[in-house]
RNA sequence: GGCGGGGUAGCCAAGUGGUAAGGCAGGGCUCUGCAAAAGCCCCAUCCGUCGGUUCAAUUCCGACCCUCGCCUCCA
């Protein structure tokens, strides 16, 4: 069996194929955060994915290059950067790197490609140039560029190919800007945005005049600069669906610049929405966070990231608290089995074990069926428990096992250090409690253990001894 | 109003035309000085409601109820 997705173009489960006829290379584009202020956890939710694709890909063997762009000019930052008075890179730096850290924090691969809209103002021009010059989009009387939807479905293109669209039946959202009145048609999109004093200094030189790039062509320039006119997948939350991600493959495909027969993008992904508590996050609710916010409740990074890989991506999915909390014993269960696996390979190196990988592999191939995946982890984390209390895992056995966990926990991204470094204040703490215990002090041993409890770390009395475990 | 997702145990969440994975929480037991970890056992006669098709439906069809999202710059 072969790896198969849901693609947003077709709305079914299909075979992934990929342009590079050799089958290994995969071009990937995400649509990455907005900086003007910290990412929230929904936000989050879908990084988590595309770093999640990606290393499920290069698992399953293809050779990944991932573009994910950073939004650094946009309505909110300039008014943002008009508020505080500082300069566009100053405002947008300081949330870039606070975003990357969050990034890392939640264990994302860096992308190859970062990049930013403000360093592909030249690309922008060229292809909305292009558009202009095939006569797809229009300069109004405000002096911004529109892209004209009639006159590129007047050129056998179609505008809709995401999802069902009804241009009559489409009533005008309420965040019609009013720098957008001049526009032909209510469903025509901006290319490029005229310079107004709002803007202050944040503006660029056009053949059209001053002004600033509109926010779908960042990523036609920026994804077809990095990864050619054509490339393999693109993912983003399923509230770009429309408009962004149709203006998108309009923008794109209306600049011709495709192999004929080819599209700008062969496999759309769209990751569902995060709700919190059941309901839409809104700081009004009350259950609005950002992942610095669940950091600072004492959640790890790497607890946020399970409990967004447990639901399939495609499912809108409930984040709880509790559930954050459930998510720290199941990893404990999980790494526990590593370490106990690990420790009776004792050394002893195997290629890893095909049963699980084989059960986590089926389960991922069907759309990523993340849920059914860590079905299989668990059930086999039972099974190995079982043998290793039976004393019926030889150490070649357990070295497979281990690879093997290491594998799967690696492609989830979850993977921990196994090595623990113990302080000698603690060492000395636990040694203290062994020799208690060893005089039958039960009383001073028990004072002792509240005391490492105290210092984050757990003493667990095995046959082998007391081990030492942070909390 | 248009379009598209959902409603499965206390919570989270897979799944299937033939009778419900997994995780968390909870209860009992084994092991332990006590714990912890681990193991064993228990924990949905039932999958929003009502009809229909079928030998058989939670799974297909219809209606209804509830809920979430998108409908112009929100992942």
């Amino acid at each position: 069996m072969s790896l198969e997705l849901f693609n947003t173009l077709s709305r079914r489960v299909e075979p992934f194929t990929v342009r590079d006829p050799a089958g290994r290379k995969v071009g990937m584009y995400c649509c990455g955060p907005t900086v003007h202020d910290h990412a929230h956890i929904g936000n989050f939710k879908t990084f988590v994915l595309a770093d999640f694709v990606r290393r499920y890909l290069e698992f399953r063997g293809y050779e990944v290059t991932h573009v994910m762009n950073i939004t650094d000019v946009e309505d909110k930052i300039i008014r943002r950067v008009r508020e505080t008075g500082q300069s566009l890179r100053e405002y947008t730096g300081r949330y870039e790197s606070a975003f990357l850290e969050d990034h890392r924090a939640l264990n994302c691969l860096p992308p190859h490609h970062l990049p930013r809209a403000t360093e592909y103002v030249p690309e922008i021009v060229t292809l909305i140039g292009r558009l202009l010059e095939r006569g797809l989009a229009y300069q109004a009387t405000d002096g911004s560029v529109y892209f004209s939807i009639e006159k590129y479905q007047g050129c056998g293109c179609r505008y809709g190919q995401l999802l069902n669209l009804n241009l009559e039946q489409m009533r005008p959202g309420g965040r019609v800007g009013a720098d957008e009145y001049d526009k032909e048609a209510v469903a025509d999109f901006a290319l490029w945005k005229a310079r107004v004093p709002e803007d202050g200094e944040v503006f660029w030189p056009s053949p059209w005049g001053e002004g600033r790039p509109g926010w779908h062509i960042e990523c036609s320039a920026m994804g077809m600069k990095l990864l050619g006119p054509s490339f393999d997948l693109h993912l983003g939350g399923e509230d770009l669906v429309f408009p962004h991600h149709e203006d998108e493959i309009a923008q794109s495909e209306g600049a011709g610049v495709q192999v004929p027969g080819e599209r700008f993008v062969r496999h759309w992904i769209h990751g569902a929405f995060l709700l919190v508590e059941g309901r839409k996050m809104s700081k009004s609710l009350g259950n609005f966070f950002t992942l610095r916010d669940l950091l600072a409740k004492g959640f790890g990074g790497r607890e946020i990231r399970y409990l967004l890989l447990t639901a399939h991506y495609r499912e809108s999915f409930n984040f709880t608290l509790d559930g954050l909390a459930g998510a720290r014993t199941a990893l404990a269960r999980f790494d526990e089995c590593g370490r106990r696996l690990e420790e009776l390979a004792g050394g002893v190196e195997a290629a890893a074990e095909p049963g699980l990988v084989g059960r986590f592999t089926e389960a991922l191939d069907d759309d990523l069926n993340a849920s059914a995946a860590w079905g299989a982890i668990f059930e086999w984390v039972r099974e190995q428990n079982r043998l290793m209390a039976e004393g019926r895992l030889p150490a070649v056995e357990a070295a497979a096992a281990f690879a093997a966990w290491r594998l799967v926990g690696g492609t989830l991204g979850l993977l921990v250090s196994t090595v623990v470094e113990v302080p000698a204040e603690v060492q000395a703490l636990a040694d203290q409690r062994l020799a208690a215990r060893k005089a039958k002090d039960f009383k001073q041993a028990d004072v002792l253990r509240d005391q490492l409890k105290a210092l984050g770390w757990v003493v667990e009395d095995t046959p082998k001894g007391p081990k030492l475990k942070r909390i």
